[in-house]
Order: C-alpha cells, then structure tokens, then sequence
DNA sequence: ACATTAAGTGATT
DNA sequence: AATCACTTAATGT
C-alpha cells in the first residue's frame, strides 16, 4: 500500500502525511459493480483512489438513476466532503466502474489534516473545484445538450475512466445511467456510429474520436 | 433444439 | 423522446 501511495500521491503530499494516510487509512479492493457508498447511509470513510474508477449516482423517489460524474485516480468523492463534515446522510450512491482500488480515510482524520497539512488543504480545495465543474458540466449536458450529444459525452467519460476506448456495456445499462428508455439509446447509438463516432459491438462499443 | 437476453425497427403519441 | 409491438441476432443450457 506504501508503494502504491508514494507512486501516485508521493508528489502531492509530504512524508509525515504520507505516513499518516497509511497509518489510518486502510486499503480495500472491490470489484466492478460493488456498491461503495449507498444513498441514505452516514459517510464514515472518504476514498482515495489508487486504481480503477467509481460511478457517482443520483436517484429519484421511482428509482430513477441518473449518473453524475466519474472519478479516478487523484480525485475524491466532493460528495464526501460536504456530507461528512456534518455528520450527513449520503445524497448520491457511489458504484465501481472497474475493479477499483482504494484507501478509506476516516473522516475525523480528513477534518485534522485540514489544518495540519497545507498539500492536505490543497488536495481537498483542488479536487471539490474539479467536482464542482463536472457537476456543472453534468447540469449542462442534462438541461442545454441534446440526448445524442449527452450519450456521446458519456461514452468518452466512460472510455475516459476506464483508460479503453472499448467500453463493455449494454443499451440497457446505458440508458438506466441516463435515464431514459433502452429503445432511444439504441437509435441515438446507431446514428452515432453512422456519423463515425463509435463502433458498436454485441455488450460492446468502441470510441472512436477521443 | 429451445429459452433467454441484447439489439434493431416501424408506428404511434 | 417515450412507448408498444414485433423482429432479428447472439448466447447459454
């Protein structure tokens, strides 16, 4: 787990943190499809992803999901942050894209290294700003862009998360993330591929322009 | 060979 | 953009 840390948050953050993290961090593994954070529970934990990428949700009274943002590598959960810090119920449900691996840092601890760690401080600033714009790109794509260019923009984050331009998923799956019906997605998809975007394969489709 | 699931299509609202 | 009804294609048993 030291490895891994000093790999990739080694330039971000000082040795004593560093120490710290893995001191009351613990390491955890889950596979694809595992529910990481579910909506209505108490946040107790805030990830750090090592590897693999995580789906955030939102979901209506009905059930509805509608996908927020991807997270990778570097970035945390913004939801976490503002739901921990009051002891809140968790608004959004956090899903692995991949098999994922990750640090689970308490809370207590997040609030301490705020003011004891400036790259603590930074980190957290930096990665709330990053969230902060995706959610208003996800506003965006929702209320201004049109279903196909929405689809098109999902795919490449997918693609993007998944470090594959060859995504494996169904119409289906797609359209629960989307919220809409299986039937549209088909059509946009096949229009999409039509027009050179993507490849489209039986429980697969290749991105082509990223 | 048969059942199940994913995907494609036309028509209707 | 959603829904229905139906077809076709791929996959599993």
């Amino acid at each position: 787990m030291m490895d891994a840390l000093q790999q990739y948050y080694g330039y971000l953050f000082e040795d004593e943190l560093l120490e710290e993290i893995q001191q009351f961090g613990s390491f955890r593994e889950v596979k694809e499809g595992d529910i990481l954070i579910e909506i209505g529970e108490y946040i107790k934990y805030m990830p750090l992803l090592i590897s693999g990428a995580i789906k955030i949700l939102r979901e209506d009274k009905e059930g509805d999901e509608l996908i927020l943002y991807f997270i990778e590598r570097g970035d945390t959960c913004a939801m976490t942050l503002s739901c921990c810090m009051e002891q809140k119920k968790s608004e959004i449900r956090a899903v692995a894209e991949t098999d994922t691996q990750l640090i689970m840092i308490p809370v207590q601890k997040m609030a301490e290294w705020m003011s004891k760690y400036k790259s603590w401080q930074n980190f957290i600033l930096q990665s709330y700003n990053e969230r902060m714009t995706e959610l208003l790109e996800a506003i965006d794509a929702i209320a201004f862009l049109k279903m196909d260019k929405r689809v098109l923009k999902y795919l490449k984050d997918k693609a993007m998360a998944n470090h594959d331009d060859l995504i494996n998923v169904t119409h289906r799956e797609i359209a629960n993330d989307m919220h809409t019906s299986r039937v549209v997605i088909s059509r946009l998809l096949k229009s999409l591929e039509k027009e050179g975007h993507i490849k489209l394969h039986r429980n697969s489709i290749k991105v082509l322009d990223l």
